[in-house]
DNA sequence: AAGTGACATGAGAATGGTTCTCATTGTTAG
DNA sequence: CTAACAATGAGAACCATTCTCATGTCACTT
């Protein structure tokens, strides 16, 4: 998948309210991550990208997108860094993790549970005193390929 | 917090089963553990203990106690380790995070929530071949002294 | 009670992912 | 065109975590 023509503008906006600009590093991790099926790593992203963008700007590149806005840095449960594109971008989702192989893939939840959960969400935020930005639910457990083996 | 008097005796079996035993320094962790409001770093442990622990002999308490499922690794947005009791020992419970201090609380979600969530999670992973093993919720938002800062 | 083998500990070295530094290159604005 | 500034790339630095290995401790046998 190359980068879709409806995010280049917006992603470009971003960085420019970020007092930056939409760079072709920038350009070629944001186009990595659209084509990937779920957050990926640092290292897989640089092998994805085939080494076009040495370490150290992979990592800032990823910096800058992320304060922007862009970019969001999540974790697997063995504590390996994912990178995936915003909510705004990416529309809002969850995960479903392999605890075998730490595969983790994108999944979207229907409409009216996903509305329920906000209420119970905000009930015990309040109740705590924290106000919500946002929420994350993974569903861990074990892929079919590596049920098999 | 010291010791709960029901807790030993269950980690011991489990350690047991796992073919090792329940040392001073293992039962330090878990002791802090029950006392922490939510999961904590390594490094928070070690000040928990005041160095009681030296950091190598810690990281495989942690270690140990990982495998044989007395302790849980999670991670904070920010990617930090973060180790808490496992959901035998510290009951089901999800997660209010602060994005700004990285503050962990747990909290309880009703039961009959809990049960409309499973029976999503169900449905999706079944979808995508997978074998569910459990699910976490994280809240993210500010919390109270954060917000007043 | 002493011996024995296996497991646990502690100090420090090694590792490796991530961040930092700095010289260089590219870009924008006047 | 050129001055100012942002971005890049290579490698060094950093630091949390893991590993190594010599030493200490425990449980079990006789």
């Amino acid at each position: 998948m190359s980068l879709n023509a409806a995010v280049g503008p917006r992603v470009t906006d971003r960085l420019t309210s970020a007092g930056t600009r939409f760079t072709p590093s920038r350009r070629r991790v944001v186009d990595a991550l659209l084509a990937a099926p779920g957050p990926v790593t640092p290292a897989e992203l640089d092998r994805m990208l085939d080494g076009a963008v040495p370490l150290s700007s992979l990592y800032r590149a990823i910096a800058m997108l992320e304060e922007a806005g862009v970019v969001t840095r999540t974790h697997d449960p063995a504590g390996v860094i994912l990178i995936e594109l915003s909510e705004w971008l990416a529309g809002h989702h969850h995960h479903l993790v392999c605890r075998s192989c730490g595969e983790v893939i994108d999944v979207e939840i229907p409409h009216d549970t996903e509305m329920g959960i906000r209420t119970f969400i905000d009930q015990i935020a309040a109740e705590a005193g924290y106000a919500v930005t946002g929420h994350r639910i993974d569903i861990e457990g074990t892929c079919r390929s590596c049920r098999r083996a």
